[in-house]
DNA sequence: TTGTACGCGTTATCAT
DNA sequence: ATGATAACGCGTACAA
């Protein structure tokens, strides 16, 4: 079934039928309404590929989706997802390994499906600053900055990370923390684990908290069992730890299993902090603390930055959204 | 750049550049060796809009994921990606939602978008029977069984659920429980629900324990806020429960939530098990006990099964995985 | 307001 | 082994 077909049936010319089904002036009502029920009458739908094939381009948004233990971005996909349903384009969902270059593959994708944007959950700097330039479509970096990288195509929406972390520390801190460890991501590869780090070293700083990164700080991937073995690790450098702040959700959870299996309690012994507010994190036992950063508003900002480039023609810009600290029960105070 | 391009720099014609890049036979050597290289240097993509209006066809493998809290289908989608990035076929996944047709949907999307096949995670009963007919392309229900379905286009994998259910309950009941509720979706729209509840009765009724749905049965969507409620509800009803049975482990995450916030322990006062074996499930305090499904033997049957009525002219096939007991530590034996 | 005809980039058929 | 050319289904400039 194609607009031939519904053409000869109907009597008017294909091109009569195109206009009326892409909603375009210039036709009688009476053309619109026959060639309209005729169409609906055989379900006829136009076909996309010779659509974007003639009109040179997609209707599509891609989303670039880097690894996939972090349960952060599933939730921010499927957030991502419903507020593009809201708009005439479509969502086209990529899943790519985690340790390859997320640009190179954008790269080719934009070649090969030409989508009208792309949103990157993550994204590191490097690969950014190294290919970059070659993809002209409209992007967003979604939960890492974008402020900082040269590119007038790319603009992101993050949560003021290194603030949000800095008041943490501080507020553990205040609480009489003073041998805080530090549960993160490899810094050398992950801008987000970077700059997170850096609000620790501030709030330290500030209030002459000594900090060794080699003894203090514990590598980790973003996933459960990596803060299992990480806060093992921490335990095992030493056994006066009375916080630890971990980078994501999921690390802090696997943290806490890792305490609870070598008799330690959790707040009682160590206060335990995470990173991104997952819904899980209010279910578990006990409450985890942490600092959310809305999924929804990512998500929606994301999309909306995107449409407007689209759109119009407004140039790159950066968002930063509130990042809120949840204090709940996996952390405690332990003033005497 | 186009595959014209790509002739008139090469000075070959079209013709012998598409066989070249599609690795047909009947092209010298050096010609193969000219065109890859000058492809090769300028990056060329063919172009996959003319590609699949010429050919009538897409290479893609649709997933039709429907409601978004139920974490076991986003570990589904993820690994369904992986598995499908080892063959030829490019994924797309399309999210919709919870309380929608799927069938109607895919009816949609076939034409539109004309997938090779369609994996449907979850699925109605009800809605197949209303209009999976329309659907020629071969389909997979994952998760759901599609073997008492007269559809020779719908293939299926899933676990043994109510057998898996039914020893669930009788473990508990050999470990000395004789009140048991059960948190569980919506029996009247849940094909899942039903059947884990047939497991639980058949158990009930070999053993003599007696079980009133009104009462000792709870309603709840797939997340944790639902679990917790439900649990919330059952707590006001009576007091004498000794376990819950939940069908999801996000209900069961919720369930323990409630009933630590109502002062019960978890297990010494009410043993809680869960079903999926969602891996969150081994680091929670305690360590959910649970029925597990493996998502990879979920992901990749489903996508062996598809492919192979794809290329061949098998005809549909059920298959069932083994779903295992994970005795973990949110449950214990109340004998006195 | 409507119709005609060309071209988007590719594959495939048929000559050569 | 290679080249010319006709589709695939649609949008659109131009003519009527």
């Amino acid at each position: 079934m194609t607009i031939k077909d519904l053409s000869a049936q109907t009597g008017y010319s294909v091109g009569t039928v195109s206009r009326v089904l892409n909603d375009q002036p210039n036709v009688s009502e009476k053309a619109k309404k026959t060639i309209l029920e005729a169409a609906a009458a055989c379900g006829f739908q136009l076909n996309t590929n010779a659509q974007q094939l003639k009109q040179q381009r997609s209707n599509n948004i891609l989303v670039l989706v880097k690894g996939s233990s972090n349960q952060l971005f599933s939730s921010l996909v499927e957030a991502i997802q419903s507020r593009v349903a809201l708009t005439t384009y479509h969502l086209v969902v990529d899943y790519m390994d985690e340790d390859n270059d997320e640009v190179l593959r954008a790269v080719q994708l934009v070649r090969e499906k030409k989508p009208l944007g792309i949103l990157f959950p993550g994204g590191n700097r490097e690969n950014f600053l190294a290919h970059f330039g070659r993809i002209d479509a409209p992007c967003v970096l979604v939960t890492s900055s974008g402020a900082d990288l040269p590119f007038e195509n790319l603009s992101s929406v993050c949560c003021d990370e290194d603030q949000a972390v800095m008041h943490t520390i501080e507020r553990l801190i205040d609480l009489g923390h003073r041998k805080i460890a530090i549960i993160g991501g490899y810094r050398d590869r992950s801008d987000t684990a970077r700059r997170r780090f850096q609000g620790c070293m501030a709030a330290f700083e500030a209030h002459g908290i000594p900090f060794a990164p080699e003894q203090d700080y514990a590598n980790a991937r973003f996933s459960y069992e990596a803060g299992y073995e990480a806060a093992e690790k921490l335990i095992a450098r030493s056994d006066q730890y009375t916080a630890i702040f971990c980078m994501a959700d999921v690390m802090a959870m696997g943290a806490i299993r890792a305490l609870t299996d070598h008799g330690l309690r959790v707040p009682q012994d160590v206060s335990v902090v995470g990173f991104d507010g997952l819904s899980i994190g209010e279910y578990i036992v006990p409450r985890l603390t942490t600092v959310s950063q809305s999924v929804e508003q990512l998500a929606q900002r994301s999309v909306d930055l995107l449409r407007e480039r689209i759109e119009g023609s407004h140039e790159a810009i950066h968002e930063v959204i509130p990042a809120e600290l949840q204090w709940r029960e996996s952390t405690r105070s332990i003033e005497k």
